[in-house]
DNA sequence: TTGTCGGCCGATCGCCGACAA
DNA sequence: TTGTCGGCGATCGGCCGACAA
């Protein structure tokens, strides 16, 4: 797996990753457990010559913590640096920090799982008016139809537009012109989910979550 | 780079490798230039940890040749496995065989550098007329138009079928449905050469050879 | 509120003969 | 004989409101 080395926005990470999955913050303690990682890991897992029997859980210090994203599928992933602790260090009390220490008020953030409507060639993008009105820049109503171009820049840091209108009727929120290229692109198929994600300097992110396959 | 490691039809490599090209008979005597292979080879060629000085030149036997082509881009390129021989064997005379041993009377084949027009997207092939009657299967001339599908298997034996028509005012001969997916996917362009091959049971056969890249 | 559908319009694809090199 | 061009018809992409869940 081909990766950058430079960790993204851990907000857009997290946005991406969803709310099930928390990291632990640094300096905390976590266990590693050497069977799960070899079994769980794409590529095989080098322990190294050792030739004394490896033990099914280590103590260790999170000593660093990036926050990474395929390059290809932009699917996110973390690299964590464990330092092994000895055994006379082995305290259950106050074992992990319990994080959220570094400044994470929840960014405004919204996810959305693709119908088939949006994923279909030749179609636009249904926008949930909730992300339309909390996420997206204002769109200025007093226009006839409410249009704007949307800028969003990905885990990348590429940078995507999109046209997005309020029409029809009933009124909805619609992304059209962009957005096919998009998906074509992104590879992206009925099921796997966008997030939309306004970071703290007011830019506005998007992501990606795949579905699991099969 | 990826292969296949299953020889491909001598005659069609020869075809696509173009008449420039020669390769040493099996069991056919042939210098071993070390320096040379190392400049020309696309990746570090090892020469193991010798600590002896390496000959400029080294006499061996040629013990197989693989034909081969590259499952990306269609280019081909041969293996040749050498056999170094003891000086003693150095025999400038009969050292090559002089080959064309292996029942070779050339196969009927055409090869045509592709014009703008050809590569064009949207656009047909052109086919020279000595492409279309000799090559490809015999035209029924009482059709109006005389119109035909042309099948051709690659060098990888993936099918490819073509649209043959004889139209136009004067005639001439045209491969058009078929022909830009064809372009597309073997991502061709002016230059470009495209080598048609009838080979001895009967089948069609379609190569590429790719200009030299500046 | 929003997922899906058919309508429709414009862009592109690709087949055609004209013409000339 | 065949390379290039403009024309044009068919197909497709993609924007739209209607409608219903």
């Amino acid at each position: 797996m081909k990766e950058t080395d430079k960790s993204l926005d851990p907000q857009l990470w997290h946005a991406c990753a969803g709310g099930m999955v928390q990291m632990p913050p640094v300096n905390s303690k976590v266990f590693y457990f050497p069977q799960g990682h070899a079994e769980h890991a794409q590529s095989n897992v080098d322990f190294g010559a050792a030739r004394i029997p490896i033990p099914p859980l280590i103590l260790c210090c999170v000593a660093a913590v990036k926050f990474l994203a395929d390059p290809e599928t932009d699917e996110v992933f973390a690299r964590l640096r464990l330092v092994p602790l000895r055994n006379s260090e082995l305290d259950y009390e106050d074992s992990d920090a319990n994080g959220e220490a570094e400044g994470s008020e929840k960014p405004a953030s919204f996810a959305k799982t693709l119908t088939q409507s949006d994923a279909n060639n030749g179609g636009g993008f249904s926008v949930p008016r909730y992300c339309a009105e909390t996420i997206f820049p204002r769109l200025d109503y007093s226009a006839e139809p409410p249009v704007q171009t949307v800028i969003a820049k990905d885990v990348h840091g590429e940078v995507w537009k999109f046209r997005h209108i309020y029409r029809g009727t009933p009124r909805r929120h619609l992304l059209t012109t962009g957005w096919s290229s998009f998906v074509n692109q992104k590879k992206l198929v009925a099921g796997d989910s966008i997030v939309f994600l306004r970071a703290e300097n007011g830019d506005l992110c998007v992501g990606i979550r795949r579905a699991k396959r099969g």
